[in-house]
DNA sequence: GATGAATGAGGATTCATTCAT
DNA sequence: AATGAATGAATCCTCATTCAT
């Protein structure tokens, strides 16, 4: 995915970012999403991927090894931005409960800007492919661990830690699958309502000096 | 749903019930189980279940019309299990939160007892097929339903009732996950810790005279 | 089907022969010319035709050796039925021109008679296995050479005599094509329409001491 | 019939036109000819098909979308250029039974040019599937009504114009059947042979300024 | 870089036939 | 004689991937 700005700005910019000169491989990226998005991995064939952003087929191939690693790209797109975003948003506060409610936050917030992406990530990824399980499991269990240590850091012991943060993982998933599939509902309130709701369960205060 | 026995034993026997005479149809769906618990619905070909099973190839079909067929099944199959088991927990008790509880329990329990299954319906179907998404999802809000029913009569408002369900159901899920992926974790605690962890979100006591 | 007075009759019996006692042997010939007509060939499966007749998959085995060897015997009960009715007719009259004419209206008159077998033999055998192929074909030959010698007693050469016997069974099958795919078609004027046709083709006159 | 050239040549080029470069599409259609012709529709595998045209299994599906749809791609092929040269044909006359000889002798010639192809429509298609039989069918009504035409401006009433046509079209196809099981059988002397008995039994004479 | 025709392994499903009961 | 569960070879078709232009 590379990228990612070194700017003031606190959120890197959107997966499409600033398109000086048509990207073929962000092109072909912001294709895949849709398509993805909408039809799931194996329903999903490299010709509608290219027929959405206007090239052959073989010129998919020059950009990615296979539909497989394709999909990792978007997987691992969606995995960097939230983590640079949590660690720009860490790094505002000092006190470990700040930073915590600050990860949280940054978290549900890429993941509501990236809807589609979040959506390819967290619900087509699931029963894909054995190839994509391990990489996507990787990064749950990247965020999980990461949250974890948060939490840790917060006083809550070892075990409700780690499975607080698996909990949270798995909670925000499912509502994003909700949202996936009946599109009526209201997902930013769902989100931020999951992490309240982790938030009471954590035992910590509803407290106010981090971000919304 | 229907049916709901009432009768002496408070669980329905598993799913492998001890067979008088070779049921085929049995056979299959354990084969499946297995099967599809390793690899996945779209790796899993219809020769590795009937190996399995030790049938022919036409046999599979002479029981179920199509491999979707099959694996939708195995989904009503838990479907059944767990709404029985909850039905017949509730019954046991008066107050709105120990009914509660038992839910809980009785869904945690069903699924404990049924974990090949569970990962099977809970972690390799979810991006696998159209056809099985709308099934699995009708199920997965069934329960959320049920449960957000539950919550209100607890006291909680309806957003927070509807939203909780979905969490918990999320959050188990995940923790199904991540038992699946990685096996030396241990699945009973988890199962109970989520069971725990949204007790106390939910702003229930940890009361006693549930079940455990 | 059905019909077939009792004796005298210038016509042997149809294929039902007098049905005595349920003879499972016809059951299964009436249901296969039944289904066949609809459906053809390929399209039919011995379930069908089983289904049909009441009776189970094994016992269609007890009467006929495989599916084509069941297409045989409608093929070969048309022939014998009709080979009968000419000779019967034949026998009749005298002369060369009255015999001709009398085989004609034989053949037309056990062709309508039959009509659903008529249209298996002549329209959905055509295609469809190399196996029928050669008993079918048998048939339409041993029929104009029938013809052929008859139309060679009337005086016509031998080169026009064996074209205008297969000219004839094609016409006539072809008639028998159009009202099986649009049986408002009056069958009966078209086939005796075919019959006089030839009639004229062949240059005999529309001489009256034959059958109608 | 749309298009119907007029250009130099009275007889559009049969269809395995000389070829430039190796055109897939035409090597598939010769190649199904072939087999088609020799083991009829259900007994033809794609992989017969493409093994004469030397390519791969996926090859063919780039130039068909089935193997029905293969097999009504040949059958039009001859529809048209049978069309074609009729219309040619008659284009070339002025008088009603001069343009029926006409295109009666159009029709001979292509059917005995394309005999491979002609054996494939006329024989081998009958029986084989509801969709073929539905386009074939329309063919032989589009034949039928044409001739059926032709004859009604010769002077025949209606009845026996339509009739006489059917007729024809069957007598032409039972030939070709009969050459296509007996090759030593002159196809030629025969079809001309139909052509001269039809022309007798509608009563016209046997003019002479027309072609063959 | 770009193309898209060609490839062919692999998959789901059907159905005529058998045979133990 | 009658049954129908079991069989598995055979078939059509898809689609990720390659490579010559």
């Amino acid at each position: 995915m590379a990228c990612l700005l070194a700017n003031m700005e606190r959120w890197p910019r959107a997966l499409p970012l600033v398109v000086e000169k048509r990207d073929r491989r962000q092109d072909l990226m912001r294709s895949a999403i849709s398509v993805f998005a909408r039809y799931g991995y194996h329903e999903t064939g490299i010709r509608a991927i290219v027929e959405e952003a206007e090239c052959a087929i073989g010129t998919f191939y020059l950009y990615f090894s296979s539909k497989a690693d394709c999909f990792i790209a978007l997987i691992d797109a969606l995995y960097h931005q939230t983590m640079q975003a949590v660690m720009a948003e860490r790094s505002e506060f000092s006190t470990a409960e700040a930073k915590l409610r600050g990860s949280l936050s940054a978290v549900v917030e890429v993941l509501l800007r990236e809807r589609d992406l979040t959506r390819v990530v967290l619900v087509q990824a699931v029963g894909a492919d054995p190839l994509l399980e391990t990489h996507l499991w990787h990064i749950h269990r990247t965020f999980a661990d990461l949250l974890a240590g948060e939490l840790e850091e917060c006083g809550l012991g070892p075990e409700r830690s780690s499975l607080g943060a698996w909990a949270f993982v798995g909670a925000l998933a499912e509502v994003f699958g909700l949202w996936a599939r009946e599109p009526e509902q209201n997902l930013e309130e769902m989100a931020r309502g999951v992490r309240s709701l982790f938030w009471t369960a954590w035992g910590l205060e509803n407290a106010s000096d981090g971000p919304v």
